[in-house]
DNA sequence: CCAAAAGTCCCACAAATGGGGGATCCGTAT
DNA sequence: ATACGGATCCCCCATTTGTGGGACTTTTGG
């Protein structure tokens, strides 16, 4: 049987995550872990010999480099299926991650759940997408209004500091919690305005919302 | 080995509904259906007998009915654990369901992978809910909870200026858009700021448009 | 390697905001 | 009648925000 078990693979530097990865393997049925990396060019050495089937990816919001290795990951074993793994669900990287090739996107509080099924699905050549992050992609796609097209012009730092002002936060705690100074977060706000062509946090806020979930 | 089967019953009025749960029970190992009702009169007429040991109840939106009745059919089995289970997912109905003593909420389109499993946590005595309806309950929880000053609590004129600050308007404009002073203006702020219990305008914002669209 | 972009920090100043007092007027309910 | 909530307006003060500069380091792409 060991044949036709599907063979899955994650990328991700939390020790805790591969391991439970592995663990989630052994319990369930029909599937084999062959491979658990801490980083990208570990998995780009191994994944030519291993040729996992499925490579689970983790996607940290702090830097790209994730989503930049999809197409370098997926050009070693073609017909691997790719799915992003993320506690955040920020649709600007679900729509990034898709462009570059993944093949699903699950955020991890409800991948446990969904996952054999995501698996499966992703394998038969469906797009598994846990119902907030599909809901967001559809909610954006029909509304492709020009505004939201603008979210793109900010870079990652200036969408960290936008996500953090929707959630009411003031530029103070902002700068705590990046552990930058106030005058970082007013120049990345300064820019985020100019891009969005407001001229108030609030109307940022409404313009950010409005593009990641128009309704 | 009947004795030890799980005894589901279901009121839905749609027939297919109750027909599928019919099937789903002789497809399970461990669970039996007990009953199929078309309203909650007659499953109050039925549940003394039968004595089921989880009750799933559809959620009509439209009406309140089946949230109105969760005391009522209880009452006739006490310990019988009543699992909501809905289309929608409106956070709303999931807090008025859970008050009135619902044990469990699962939407629909999840319920189908779940329910076997949330049919014994539910009777093991867990809560359970499915990702997005428990993801909804939490962050309605964190940011409308105890302090949760609702809209309603606002005066008609108040609700007028948040409006506006919801449209991204500052003092100013907002005194013009009325035709009063900026002081008004600033006081019916601090007042909206008071019953929200919030500090800023953006935070006020962004509770008034989860509270007209919980999302 | 070099240029561009991103990220960081600083100064300064005007405007807006938040929070604390009032105060007046008008209905409505007690 | 009188007490109360709603709406209006005013002053003051500290803080935050918006906006214009400039400058430096790191990262990234070609």
């Amino acid at each position: 049987m060991i044949e036709k078990e599907i063979r899955v693979a994650v990328i991700d530097d939390e020790a805790s995550i591969r391991e439970s990865l592995r663990h989630w393997c052994k319990w369930q049925t029909g599937f084999q872990c062959v491979g658990a990396w801490q980083t990208v060019p570990d998995a780009l050495a191994a994944i030519p010999w291993i040729q996992p089937q499925v490579l689970l990816l983790d996607l940290h919001l702090a830097d790209s480099e994730s989503v930049e290795s999809i197409p370098a990951l997926k050009s070693k074993v073609p017909d691997m299926a790719v799915m992003m793994l993320t506690g955040e669900d920020d649709y600007y990287w679900v729509e990034q991650a898709l462009h570059r090739g993944a093949d699903g996107y699950l955020t991890k509080k409800n991948a446990t759940d969904l996952l054999a099924r995501a698996i499966r699905d992703v394998l038969l050549g469906g797009s598994p997408l846990t119902p907030d992050v599909s809901r967001k992609l559809i909610t954006a796609h029909i509304n492709a209004s020009p505004d939201s097209a603008r979210l793109d012009q900010l870079s990652p730092r200036e969408r960290m500091v936008i996500a953090k002002l929707a959630e009411g936060m003031v530029y103070k705690e902002i700068a705590e919690h990046f552990g930058i100074s106030i005058e970082t977060v007013r120049t990345h706000s300064r820019r985020i305005f100019k891009k969005l062509n407001v001229g108030t946090k609030t109307e940022a806020v409404l313009k950010y919302l409005k593009s990641i979930r128009p309704n």
